[in-house]
DNA sequence: CGCCTTGTCTACCACTTGGTAGAGGAAATG
DNA sequence: CATTTCCTCTACCAAGTGGTAGACAAGGCG
C-alpha cells in the first residue's frame, strides 16, 4: 500500500476531522441546526473554532457533512438487514432490529433525522434525497409483499409512512418517555422493541381468508 | 419616513398579546426555540422587539407561554373527542380524527409538539407536564378496553407510545412527505387519516377468541 | 540548509442575539 | 385641567454569532 505513507502525515488531521464529525452529530441531533454553535462545538472538542473552520469551510458545509455520514450508517443499518433475504413479516422484523441496534449503539443519528426531516432544517432535502432509494426500496418490497399475500394489503406509500412514524417515533421520541416516567434503560429498550414488533405484526398480519369452509 | 398607525389603542393591547402568541407558536414550531429571533418574529409581527418584551419579559417566558397556550388546544381535543362517550375503536377513531381536525386548522400545535418533545429543548419538561393527565387517562381507557377484550392486550404504556409515534409522526412529518413525493393537500390528508384508521384499527384490533373446541 | 505544505492557533471583524433604559403618545382617572 | 397608567417606540449594550487574515510550529523534501 503506497498510501500508508501518504497518508501518514495527514492522521492526526484526518482524525480531527473525524472527531468533529462525530461530536457535530451529537450536537446537531441534541441542539438542532440553530442550536448548535461553533465555539461551542469546539470547546466541547478542546480545540478552536476555527480549527472546525479549517476542516469544513462553513458551519453548513458541516452539517451537509455530518448529514451524509450519517446517511451511510442509516444505509448500511438497511443493507445489512436486506442481506438476509428474507420474506414478509421476518424481513419487517430484521429491519426494526437493526434499526434498534443502531439507536442503541448511536442514538445520535436517528436524532440527526429528526432534526434534518424538520420542514425549515437547512438542508431538509439533503438527508431526504440521500434516504430516497432507501424509501424507494422499502415500498417496492412492500408492493411485492402484499401481492404475495404475506401482508396486509393497503397503499404501499401510506403503510410505510405509518411504519416509519411508529418505528422513528418509538425509537426517538425519548424525552416523552421520560417526561412519562420511562427510564430509557437497555432493558425498557428492549422491551419497547418487542412491544413495536407486537404491534407492527399486528397491524401487517393479512386478514385471513374468508372464513368460509371449502 | 414618519409612518405613524391609526391604530385603536383601547383594545389594541391584548390584541397584540394575542397575535404574538400565534405567531410565535408558528415560529417556533417553525424554526425552534433557538431558531426563533425575536427580531424576527417582530419583523414579522410589524412590530418591534421590545413590544414583544413588553408582554413577555423574556424569550422563555414567551416560550413557556406558548406552549402553555397550545397545551389547551391539545387539551380541548381530547377533551372534546373523550366527550362522545365512545368505546375501543370508535373512541380511538373519534381521538385520531380530532388530532387530525386540529393538525388541518392549526397546525402550529402539531409542530410546537415536536419541537417541544425534543430532549434538550429548554422546557421538554413543561409540555411534558401538561400533557401527562392526558397520558394517564388514554393509559387507563387503554386497560380498561383490553380487560373489557375490546382491543388487543398488551402493555398499555408500550402500546400507548406506540400509539402516540404513528399519529404524531404521521401528521407532523409533513417534510418526510414532501421530500418522498406527497403533496400535503387537503384531500391527501384525508387519505392519510383513513389509512392511518386501517392501520391502528388492525394493529388494535383483538385476536379472535381461540378457534372453537367442542 | 531553505522552502513548502499541513494543521492549529491568536487576533479580529461585521453582524445578530436577548435584554435594558427610558422617551413619549393616548387614554383613563382625578 | 393635571396626573397616572398603559402601550409602543428609539436608542443602546454586552455577549455571542459565523467567518477572515494571518502568525507559527512541525515535518517532508529539494
Amino acid at each position: 500500500m503506497v498510501e500508508k505513507f501518504a497518508t501518514v502525515r495527514s492522521m492526526a488531521g484526518s482524525d480531527t476531522r473525524r472527531r468533529i464529525l462525530d461530536t457535530a452529530l451529537a450536537a446537531f441531533g441534541r441542539d438542532g441546526y440553530a442550536g448548535t454553535s461553533l465555539d461551542g462545538l469546539a470547546a466541547e472538542l478542546g480545540i478552536r473554532k476555527q480549527t472546525i473552520l479549517y476542516w469544513f469551510p462553513s458551519k453548513l458545509d458541516l452539517f451537509e457533512a455530518v448529514v451524509d455520514d450519517a446517511a451511510v450508517d442509516l444505509a448500511d443499518a438497511f443493507d445489512e438487514a436486506a442481506a438476509g433475504g428474507l420474506a414478509g413479516l421476518d424481513q419487517v422484523q430484521a429491519i426494526v432490529d437493526r434499526v434498534f441496534r443502531l439507536a442503541v449503539h448511536r442514538p445520535q443519528v436517528l436524532g440527526l433525522v429528526r432534526e434534518v426531516t424538520r420542514p425549515e432544517s437547512p438542508t431538509a432535502s439533503r438527508l431526504g434525497a440521500r434516504i430516497r432509494p432507501l424509501y424507494d426500496r422499502a415500498r417496492d418490497f412492500l408492493t411485492r409483499e402484499m401481492e404475495a399475500g404475506r401482508i396486509r394489503r393497503s397503499d404501499p406509500a401510506m403503510l410505510l409512512l405509518s411504519l416509519y412514524s411508529a418505528v422513528v417515533g418509538m425509537v426517538t421520541e425519548l424525552e416523552v418517555q421520560r417526561t412519562v416516567g420511562f427510564e430509557p434503560t437497555l432493558r425498557s429498550t428492549v422491551m419497547r422493541r418487542r412491544e413495536l414488533m407486537r404491534f407492527l405484526r399486528a397491524a401487517l398480519t393479512p386478514e385471513p381468508p374468508a372464513p368460509a369452509g371449502p
